[in-house]
RNA sequence: GGGCCGCUAGCUCAAUUGGCAGAGCAACUGACUCUUAAUCAGUGGGUUGGGGGUUCGAUUCCCUCGCGGCUCACCA
């Protein structure tokens, strides 16, 4: 504890006051009977029976021989009528100059409708349950400091109840798609975090380090290699809820640590996997918010299927008006990209144009959509098509204007899986960080067979925002990453 | 990493051209037995993110460091 500020000392004394005659301020047991929300429900067919509730206190409103104080617990808030005739000189005493606001009580008392009507309880018993040191930020501000608000969400949580609807609802969408998934035969599995090789994204990783084997490990980008490591051994359809790590830059869309989704299943191609996904989502959304229809950044969103399909060149040729088909070679695009006005760094490669021109385009797709057939070059862990070689059995789907999934027609062709590993290799050598170092272990899987497969991953934080119309990552995030405080950080000048 | 913006009392926010750092809530003292943003009277509370500079004088101008937000870049 630092050095106490004017109101925590208050609050100290106040505890250490109550220790001297005998009350603990931390007893270990409640006896709650009752959730505030079901006396204020059910308040009329109660009769005559005492309860016992416990939560948070409000702001007092002390009428001098009564006070009015709100008890906020889980399910809600009631009115506690405190009054000399039921509680009593000692307990109206004990509340007024030993109880604070944002203090966790214990109330007994008899419910009970005020003049007004508000359904409340006659307090004839107050229990210090767990005295607050700190008081509560501004009553009807709330916590608005960004900062505060992710550093120390427990206070967010506490007096901005959006937030917590925000996270209960996140709760929900992910123990629906659990449901979903296993109601259609799909195995849950856990795969390892900690990895010797890392793959199946274009990601920087986090590098750790295991002692005792004195060995070098990687905070997994994706869960992809594993995963399909079970289909071949026979598990036909798999997927894992965990966290994947990715040491970059951060945004409203990106975060170093976030949770993915990734399914697969066997016998299955991409288009197989587009329905899945449009029935999911549906499904998550009707669960978690009673509606198929959602707001997102101002927009209102309609999640029936069927869901827009459009090929990744249609779309940004209506976009940017640029069609990169017509430009095969590097030059002419990055040219063509430059004259619709987008910026084209020098050296970029085609795929990366294509990219920056999705990225133009990305924002546009409010309603959702599939964006399908990515050019091979975009796309290495996907099958071609066989009616186009340049093109792959890919989409990824687009809600809001950003990105939340990504799926394929997995590739099982080992000898085609080696060469991929080998060209990735070889742009290892020629500086490229974001490539996937060769997995051994895995073309040694594809080669004892793997069979068709289609595969997905979703990104559950962005598919949060979206249903919670939250504005940035962090909102869908419990404790967003943050840069460490130094408490000390020394003179400045007398640093670098 | 670049650009822009921000950091003032426990919380939410003010402060004129560079001229005594303020309000509401919270806190403290008192009054009030049906209030619900209770009301009324009074009181205390500040290293203005840290450090340095300019100046008679800095919350304000300059430099620097820290933290954050947005954005661009990187990246799904």
């Amino acid at each position: 504890m630092q050095q106490p500020n004017e109101q925590q000392a208050l609050r100290l004394a106040k505890r250490e006051r109550l220790q001297a005659t005998g009350t603990e301020p931390y007893p270990s047991r409640a006896n709650r009977t009752h959730l505030a929300r079901d006396v204020v429900e059910r308040l009329d067919e109660m009769g005559d029976q005492h309860v016992v509730l416990a939560g948070r206190l409000g702001v007092p409103r002390d009428m001098g021989k009564t006070v009015f104080v709100d008890l906020i617990d889980g399910s809600g808030k009631i009115q506690l009528l405190c009054r000399l005739n039921t509680l009593g000189a000692e307990g109206l005493a004990f509340l007024k100059s030993d109880l604070d606001i944002g203090d966790i009580v214990e109330a007994t008392g008899m419910p009970m409708r005020t003049r007004t009507g508000e359904a409340s309880l006659d307090v004839s018993q107050l229990r210090l349950l767990a005295k607050a040191l700190n008081p509560p930020p501004d009553k009807w501000h709330g916590l608005q400091d960004v900062e505060t608000r992710y550093r120390q969400r427990y206070v967010d949580l506490l007096v901005n109840p959006g937030v917590r609807d925000v996270f209960l609802r996140r709760a929900k969408i992910v123990s629906a798609m659990r449901r979903y998934l296993d109601n259609r035969g799909f195995v849950e599995v856990e795969t390892p975090v900690l990895q010797p090789i890392y793959g199946g994204g274009a990601a920087q990783a986090f590098t750790t380090h295991h002692g005792a084997l004195d060995q070098t490990l990687y905070l997994r980008i994706a869960t992809e290699l594993y995963l399909k490591r079970l289909l071949v051994g026979g598990i036909e359809r798999v997927y894992e809820i965990g966290k994947d790590f990715r040491n970059e830059g951060t945004s409203t869309k990106h975060s170093p640590e976030f949770t993915q989704m990734e399914l697969y299943q066997s016998y299955a191609d991409y288009q197989d996997i587009m329905a899945l996904v449009e029935d999911m989502v549906c499904t998550l959304a009707q669960e978690a918010n009673g509606s198929t229809r959602t707001t997102f950044r101002g927009h209102d969103i309609d999640l029936t299927s069927p869901w827009s399909r459009q090929p990744l060149r249609e779309a940004i040729k209506q976009v940017t008006g640029v069609d990169y088909a017509l430009h095969p070679d590097t030059t002419s695009l990055a040219a063509a990209v430059r004259a619709a006005g987008i910026e084209a760094r020098p050296g970029a490669t085609r795929a990366q144009l294509i990219d920056e021109l999705l990225d133009n385009t990305e924002p546009t797709l409010i309603q959702p959509t599939f964006l399908t057939d990515y050019p091979v070059e975009l796309s290495p862990f996907a099958k071609r098509k066989p009616t186009d070689p340049t093109l792959t059995e890919r989409f990824e789907v687009f809600i809001g204007g950003i990105e939340v999934g990504n799926a394929f027609t997995e590739l099982n062709d080992p000898v085609d899986q080696d060469q991929r590993f080998r060209e990735q290799a070889a742009d290892r050598e020629a500086g490229n960080t974001d490539t996937n170092p060769y997995d051994e272990d895995f073309v040694n899987a594809l080669m004892y067979g793997m069979p068709p497969t289609g595969g997905l991953g979703i990104g559950i934080d962005r598919l949060v925002m979206v249903l919670t119309d939250s504005p940035s990552i962090r909102d869908v995030i419990l404790f967003p990453q943050m840069r460490t405080r130094t408490t000390d950080s020394g003179p400045a000048n007398g640093s670098s």
